[in-house]
DNA sequence: TTACCTGCAAAGAGTTTGCAGGTAG
DNA sequence: CTACCTGCAAACTCTTTGCAGGTAA
């Protein structure tokens, strides 16, 4: 089974009809062994310098928060500058550095299991996630 | 020694004017026991209650972003919608809850001491913080 | 054939900025 | 008097949307 009739799987499953742009976005996302994280214009950039036939950027947006919806992506709690995506879908944490924008995925299990001493009387805890801000030493 | 003298000196010591602004903005933002969250637009619309005279939107961005240079107020990492601001500048952590937009602070001691398995040669690390996201219970 | 999708351009939301008039020191 | 500040409007950036033509099933 080639790597794009996973992806037509995939989609149809989830009620979205394969399209050329989908399934190079999906090619571009998912086929790759490192989670990933991008912006909308990282990823426009990405997939017109690698094959220069180009996507618009009206249905990469679309694109992506179809795909936010249906679970494939997240978009990353970072900053209100712009929004970052993320292939890794599960519950972990990142290194941000502020300067390079660069982006380190850090998984659950590389953080002591975080125990909190304070509730909230009425609300259910859906995530936890860690930043951690860096800096290039010196 | 009445509370707004004491905002002029702040405001003197950091080199920013005291004007009648910013010194509104700043009764409305450290006048408080509690630490405060806030969005621009919250902002505006309180203090335009609070006294019907109003400051206009770009003064309010102007002493915001002036405020955040001089460290009496910081940015808090949350989602790509829209800027939320803190009167604690400390290093702490957060409850949100995306439906209501609802922010809670919570301080480093009501957490248990994070420690990272994990390390990025190369970088030192600035902050740690925890973002906790919450629903209400059914 | 029909429902869905793409891509353009226009619209929206939030934020920043240029500039003329106003104010603190 | 001079440097700085305010407030308006325009500009900018990022994102969403309406719609006409195109495509999958």
């Amino acid at each position: 089974m080639s790597i794009n009739s996973i992806f037509i799987e995939k989609l149809r499953s989830s009620g979205l009809r394969p399209t050329i742009q989908r399934l190079k976005i999906c090619e571009f996302l998912f086929d790759r062994k490192e989670t990933f994280h991008f912006t909308i214009d990282e990823l426009r950039k990405s997939i017109s310098k690698k094959d220069d036939s180009k996507i618009s950027l009206a249905t990469i947006y679309n694109t992506v928060n179809a795909f936010i919806s249906k679970g494939y992506l997240k978009e990353i709690s970072l900053n209100a500058e712009k929004k970052y995506f993320d292939t890794n879908v599960s519950n972990h944490h990142h290194f941000f550095d502020e300067k390079t924008k660069e982006l380190i995925d850090f998984h659950d299990n590389d953080v002591q299991k975080i125990k909190l001493k304070k509730n909230i009387p009425g609300k259910k805890i859906k995530s936890i996630e860690v930043l951690v801000k860096v800096t290039n030493r010196e």
